[in-house]
RNA sequence: GUGGGUAUAGCUCAGUUUGGUCAGAGCGCCAGGUUGUGGCCCUGGAGGUCACGGGUUCAAGUCCCGUUACUCACCCCA
């Protein structure tokens, strides 16, 4: 035999039975970004590497070991988008968008890349609906972002979500904290982790979020960074969590929730549900007033978030709700050749009326276009026999019910445009 | 990168322990069940070098070794 392609690891085909669950989801997105006022931005899949080296910071797992780089003819660095926010930030700055209405507030979606050894809910060619809002400080900005993450779940009527919060301070405030916890964590350097000893010198925030058994004692007595915050953090912070309150979203604050990548100031949070293996984080995003600067933008403040939304649909296609396919209207069975000519007539002018036909094909039986139709789950069957080419009608035959009726030309095209009750 | 699990028809899986009618079932697909009609039922058909490569043996899906792929979990995240 020979050798059958596969799909490359951690990639994967969304085969027609899954497609309705995505084009709800779309129309979701659709809906609460008009709503809420962003608008759409389209960007190219690649950039420039040093774009995201700079962007998300050398030293996050991402950049250390996960992105797909590669040369190209001219020997560029390429690497295939590993998130969204560095391209938004970088198409801002191009584009001059500091110039538009404060704040810009802009939405994408599309496939992102990560090299990762894939499991259930996670894989390298994954997709993200990603929403951006820059230019502005206020904390009412990041509720309206958290809250629109919220909206989103809501009206695909997700339960047990559990959003986490949690605010990482600022380049003036979080120095301080980390020295607090650092010299917390070396009265426990003999009882904690390996990769924590290693975390305590290189990424001490990261020792907040660490799974092992042995940390968990160290991590829930350890200084919360909200306890240590600086008057305008302290402050942002607070006036967050009173909007909140105020409209009622609940959420847990987590001292311990840091997120993976170097941009994040001030507030960060997650979305977290069940039902996709061991991984619950369906959402995450927060604010990063330093980004915009660090890539050659003014210092301009800014705040967003990301879905995932093949982990969206997995939650989806759990709920296990009505049938989202749409199934054709019309199949037209036809006895011999002469009638087929008949039924590429009608076919067509169904169709230019926006009604969904289908036709039997080949040399087959009744029966077996009938078999046909019927798995394809058609709701009217439209028969052409000898018969009716002599008589110049056709018969109508409604599935559901068993009833059918002779009808002519004009009067089935009348039948069907306005879907009669029969 | 680290650890565990699994690899037999399009799909879900028996069969591997105790080598020898072991190449099977269900679903799906195609067709037929008389003379123009679906869903239930019945019958038949197509479809697999039992992941790949070695080895042991008179004989290997079945035992041994290796390879690859998939999968779950860790790390981290969506």
């Amino acid at each position: 035999m020979a050798k059958l392609f596969q799909l490359p690891k951690g990639t994967r085909d969304i085969l027609p039975d899954e497609q309705p669950y995505w084009m709800q989801l779309d129309q979701v997105i659709r809906e609460i970004t008009q709503i809420y006022g962003y608008e759409p931005l389209s960007l190219p899949i690649f950039e420039d590497t040093a774009l995201y080296k700079r962007g998300v910071g050398e030293a996050t797992d991402i950049v250390e070991k996960e992105m797909y780089t590669f040369s190209d003819k001219a020997d560029n660095s390429i690497t295939l988008r590993p998130e969204f926010t560095a391209g938004v930030v970088r198409s801002y700055i191009q584009h001059g968008m500091a110039s538009w209405p404060t704040p810009v507030k802009l939405w994408n979606t599309g496939p992102v890349f990560r090299y990762e050894r894939p499991q259930a809910g996670r894989f390298r060619q994954f997709h993200q609906f990603n929403a951006e809002a820059i230019g502005e400080q206020d904390p009412a900005l990041d509720f309206e972002i958290m809250d629109m993450a919220w909206q989103l779940y809501d009206r695909l009527q997700f339960q047990n979500l559990s959003f986490q919060l949690n605010s990482i301070g600022c380049p003036d405030c979080r120095p301080g904290y980390l020295k607090v916890l650092k010299s917390y964590y070396k009265k426990y350097f003999d009882s904690i982790c390996d990769d924590c000893r290693n975390r305590l010198d290189k990424n001490p925030l990261r020792l907040l979020d660490c799974k092992q058994d042995r940390c968990q004692p160290v991590i829930e007595k350890a200084p919360a960074i909200y306890d240590h915050l600086c008057e305008a953090c302290a402050g942002h912070f607070n006036k967050l969590r009173e909007y909140l309150n105020a409209a009622d979203l609940t959420f847990t604050l987590n001292h311990c929730l840091v997120r993976g990548l170097d941009y994040y100031t001030k507030t960060v949070f997650e979305v977290w549900a069940e039902g996709v293996g061991s991984q619950n984080a369906v959402c995450g995003g927060g604010r990063y007033d330093g980004l915009v600067e660090l890539l050659g933008g003014k210092p301009t403040p800014a705040v967003g978030f990301a879905a995932g939304l093949d982990r969206t649909v997995m939650i989806m296609q759990n709920k296990k709700q009505d049938r989202l396919k749409i199934d054709p209207s019309v199949y037209f069975a036809c006895q011999h050749a002469e009638a087929r000519k008949q039924a590429i007539i009608y076919v067509k002018q169904l169709r230019e009326r926006n009604i969904s036909c289908l036709m039997g094909l080949g040399e087959r039986s009744f029966k077996a276009q009938f078999r046909e139709a019927d798995r394809r789950n058609v709701r009217y069957v439209v028969i052409i026999g000898d018969a009716e080419l002599e008589s110049r009608t056709v018969i109508l035959k409604k599935m559901e019910t068993g009833e059918q009726k002779s009808l002519n030309a004009d009067q089935l095209i009348r039948h069907l445009d306005r879907e009669p009750g029969f």
